[in-house]
DNA sequence: TATACGATCACCT
DNA sequence: GGTGATCGTATAC
């Protein structure tokens, strides 16, 4: 049928969590609020790898804030940072395997204005443009609403946040680098964790 | 109990 | 390129 409004399914999210990262690009972000759709295209991510990797806050002791990541897979996990921001991740690997996909930045498809609106400038009043609207892991979770009260909302079978499959991405139009703001993790914060669609307008930095 | 700081962003120079 | 915002959590005392 119509594939446009398909769940990513779950087993996508026991690849191997680099695959999910990859994966992810291309694939669509659908909040729906009192029945609006508002939904952007996935353009770039960064994969997490549990209790080893030291870049992953699953690496540090097991605590509330990151039991949504040893939970099942297609979940989402939600963290508060810096006393200001929200960022997003889907959560990979069966359960008790801490692993996740942080989704960095969006092309805004769906409900641009809402979003716009969203991002709005509390002091100024100014607007982002449509390509800035969500180029940021804590610039996607405001422009679609998304923080804690989402904290491991399912993202195959929920109604309020889910992924959307679309056609994989051939692998020539995926970039990829360090992740990004991870520098105190040693020899992690160097490996090839992060992925975008090369040359894409929306990604965070660099693209 | 106290303190330091973060998977960021906006605003400044 | 540098820094302040602003608070929950981790880690130390």
């Amino acid at each position: 049928m119509c594939s446009e409004h398909e769940r990513l399914p779950r087993e996508a999210y026991l690849l191997d969590t680099a695959e999910v990262a990859r994966r992810l690009l291309g694939c669509r972000l659908v909040r729906e609020i009192a029945g609006h759709r508002i939904a952007g295209i996935i353009v770039e991510t960064e994969a997490y790898l549990g209790r080893e990797d030291l870049g992953c806050h699953a690496a540090r002791s097991r605590s509330e804030r990151v039991e949504a990541m040893y939970g099942p897979p297609g979940h989402a996990y939600i963290y508060f940072i810096y006393g200001v921001h929200h960022c997003l991740n889907a959560v990979t690997q069966p359960v008790g395997e801490p692993q996740a996909v942080l989704i960095r930045a969006l092309a805004p498809t769906e409900g641009v204005e809402v979003q716009r609106d969203n991002r709005r400038n509390p002091r100024t009043g100014v607007l982002p443009s449509e390509l800035a609207v969500a180029n940021g892991p804590a610039k996607l979770c405001q422009a679609l609403g998304i923080d804690l009260r989402l904290y491991g909302t399912d993202l195959v079978a929920g109604n309020e946040l889910w992924i959307e499959q679309e056609p994989a991405l051939p692998s020539e139009s995926i970039a990829v680098g360090p992740r990004v703001g991870i520098a105190y993790a040693g020899e992690w914060a160097a490996k090839p964790l992060r992925f975008w669609i090369t040359g894409h307008p929306c990604v965070s930095r660099g693209g």
